[in-house]
DNA sequence: TGTACATCAGTGAACGCGCGTTCACTGATGTAC
DNA sequence: TGTACATCAGTGAACGCGCGTTCACTGATGTAC
């Protein structure tokens, strides 16, 4: 209690900041309270506002940090499949598709939409489009670092877009329904559809 | 006021469930109170239990009703384009990208894990499961209906799975982040993926 | 370095407010005779 | 077919409750001298 010092009062914030970002993935931003979050952070709701103007600025914060961890999550396993081995996609692929507990989807599914009515133009809105974009970004760079290998053809634009599409929209559907014999159908059309020196070596499990 | 015909109660409670249904999809389930619904509808929020037990059961009925619709809908597209054409396919995928108001908008999208944190084994959830599956499949129907036509080869399961995935994540993109040009991007690489007959004759606008 | 004081991160109770739900009531509908 | 009465769809106010937000207060931190 009592005054903090600033340097523990900046870790206090970024420590809010990050337990929203997981519970907003988790159960949504209508679902969580500002007490939950406090209270997860081991806080007391009354000192919210010491550090945020509204709930809503914590949501856009929220969104920015979750984008930002995906796109740093993407580029480390786009990097660590080896630069000659132009895995790069299969691996972003097959990770995108890994099960994770709720708090650590993506944020282009778990973000979707949820504030549609209240406010269109909401700053988080545009952390989202940003965040979305920039992933799509990230993705086809994936795609180009792996240009014209040993025996597979390169993919085009029009067909890394098409994967792309395909590996959200695959997601979204396996993070509402679960694991049903016809997601797995889909996770597997969409890695089959990588070029064959992209596939994954082992069968997919 | 006073009491009414059972008729009459009838048709009241089919429209409430229309209304929530058109009411669910635009601004979310929690976004729409009981008073909103029984007011669009043209009553008051007393005699709401009259007809459903719980806002819950509601939910799951205007969950189901919204897929019948998508369904319905569906195969009204997929028969409007006649069986010597093969262009069913297309003309599903084309009406899907066609931008609409936000209430009569794709249910898989709209009510994708809304209730994920509260209620994991809701009803609404497997009905939600059960109106994917059954989309999923009508996709895949309308895509056998057009074998091996005149120029064009026919289409693999998995490319049909692959198709669907891409139509439903490109969809839930466009509904988030609207109108940007990587949206359009994204339709019209969904678009080339189509085979060749099935194609649109008209460039996609 | 010590002392005196202003600052302000954090506390916990309280505030309106809107939500889902309940309830006593109304009066046309449906039914029994 | 008429009459008397029970039923129940719809009304509108009220109920707890949890939400986002506010506020007087605390006491260690940071600062001025």
């Amino acid at each position: 209690m009592g005054r903090v010092s600033k340097a523990q009062a900046a870790l206090n914030r970024q420590h809010i900041v990050e337990t929203a970002s997981r519970l907003f993935r988790q159960q949504g931003v209508e679902g969580v309270s500002i007490a939950d979050i406090m209270g997860a952070a081991g806080l007391t709701p009354g000192g919210f506002y010491k550090h945020f103007a509204s709930k809503e600025a914590l949501v856009d914060e929220a969104f920015a940090l979750a984008f930002q961890q995906a796109l740093g999550a993407w580029d480390q396993v786009a990097q660590r499949e080896r630069s000659g081995q132009d895995r790069a996609l299969a691996a972003l692929v097959r990770f995108y598709f890994r099960p994770r507990p709720a708090e650590w989807s993506c944020p282009m599914l778990a973000f979707a939409t949820c504030d549609d009515g209240q406010a269109p133009q909401a700053p988080a809105m545009a952390t989202y489009r940003q965040g979305a974009q920039t992933l799509l970004e990230r993705f086809r760079t994936a795609a180009q670092k792996a240009p014209a290998s040993a025996q597979g053809q390169a993919l085009t634009n029009a067909e890394v877009d098409l994967l792309f599409a395909a590996m959200v929209g695959t997601g979204l559907l396996a993070r509402s329904v679960g694991d049903a014999s016809w997601i797995r159908e889909l996770q597997a059309a969409v890695l089959a559809a990588l070029p064959p020196t992209d596939r994954p070596v082992d069968p997919p499990a």
